[in-house]
DNA sequence: CGTAAAATTGATCTGTCTCAACGTGGGTGG
DNA sequence: CCACCCACGTTGAGACAGATCAATTTTACG
């Protein structure tokens, strides 16, 4: 990793390649790179909106509560990822944003993100980022809404997998995945035992192991067809660097 | 209604007030009206993206079949929303939108909207409304997630009363909501049939009546607390005009 | 090593689904 | 103008995926 943002332009690379004037652009605007403990959080509900974030290293997740305690997880944020930079148009943030584990995140200022945006083929790759996190939640909401806790899992896996992938941080059908059971199941909208229960089956089956935050996937095509799991919605590029 | 575009106008200015200048482009901008017939498809997925849809009437939606033929509705277009300008930048669509019921809407093009998002108040507030929805589609997957049946339709109800109300087509703690019963179950992830039973249980209660696409809501504030609704996830303007 | 968080396991309960019928209202063709 | 028809709504009975409650074991780490 030469620059700070190497894995945010690799992500956003998926869009369309960026000049390397764009690219020290990105690396002039990016901020400190700030770091969060677990359980931190980046960004809290009803606050006013402080700064953009991209996430340069380990998993952060958007989430809410409700009155009686319970959590949906809206979505999980993983390295490369960049927060829409358009979200400084609403006054204040209608969800909070979390660490899980250690996070590395740099922060883009207001006037930051007006400087990259008016490069258009990089404003045209963080909207494009923002298109496909949009996309995400849809496919969240018909896993919620449609699929069993064993599709459930499963295909969590094949996205967080693929997702990683697409920045480098999987090989050989394996990768780090920090979460605990509990974090998985407050993303699936499962009670947490259910999901200890579903992840044994998952490993009987042979699918799939997930142990100590390592994810192994002995079977991807059968793992994704037990999932259901077609990637276009990632809309990333069919020829991974 | 004097202009065609009069109800997106409407909903823009949630965002920030238009000036005649900018309203006379987005007239402009808006091709043809198109209309569709229930069920019609505006757009499938798997297709090259044609043109961005603003609503002028009618309830359209997105949505996803998965292959053993349950399907699940991930949005519902009201009149005065416009689709995402950037959806362009994506080469195909992840998911399907369709008309429920007759829909009137009109179709920007790829050089309209590049027209359109020279005008940075009018970009601005473009882009607040694709905020607005990628919002609701979070609270979407929190109801789905973590609500009871009884609680997502209330909750349902209070936003489809608080979006047509902010477009002016609500009074009287009433509106038209042309949705069947199963449409309804096809957006909160419940069987047709517990839908059914539930409604009876909101008529039961004295909160709610819908019978024949009418919405009466009879005790708005019970009904939002029984729903666990806050508005705030819809960024409207305080300030109703 | 001690301690707290995380994972595991068992027993029981329940909201919602599924299947299967029946009622009903509005549109249409004879 | 009426009778048929089809989509939509309604109702009942039984089944089940997953929740909940309650321990117990294992792991991570200071």
């Amino acid at each position: 990793m030469t620059s700070i943002t190497a894995r945010l332009v690799r992500r956003l690379e998926h869009f369309a390649p960026l000049s390397a004037h764009e690219r020290h652009a990105l690396d002039d605007a990016a901020g400190t790179v700030r770091r969060f403990e677990s359980r931190d959080d980046l960004a809290k509900q009803g606050d006013p909106v402080q700064g953009i974030f991209g996430i340069i290293d380990g998993f952060a997740c958007r989430y809410k509560i409700l009155p009686d305690g319970r959590r949906q997880t809206l979505a999980f944020l993983l390295p490369g990822d960049l927060c829409d930079p358009r979200t400084f148009l609403l006054s204040r943030m209608d969800h909070s944003v979390a660490a899980l584990g250690p996070v590395e995140a740099s922060v883009f200022a207001r006037e930051a993100i007006q400087q990259l945006s008016m490069l258009p083929n990089l404003a045209h790759a963080m909207a494009w980022s923002a298109l496909v996190q949009h996309s995400i939640s849809r496919e969240w909401l018909l896993n919620v809404g449609h699929r069993s806790s064993f599709e459930r899992i499963s295909h969590l896996f094949c996205e967080v997998y693929a997702r990683l992938d697409a920045v480098g941080l999987a090989s050989d059908q394996s990768c780090d995945v920090p979460l605990t059971q509990t974090e998985i199941a407050d993303a699936l909208a499962i009670s947490p035992v259910h999901v200890n229960r579903t992840l044994m089956e998952l490993r009987h089956t042979g699918l799939v192991s997930f142990h100590g935050k390592r994810l192994v996937i002995h079977e991807m095509a059968a793992l994704r067809r037990a999932a259901g799991f077609n990637p276009t919605y990632l809309h990333l590029r069919r020829d991974q660097p």
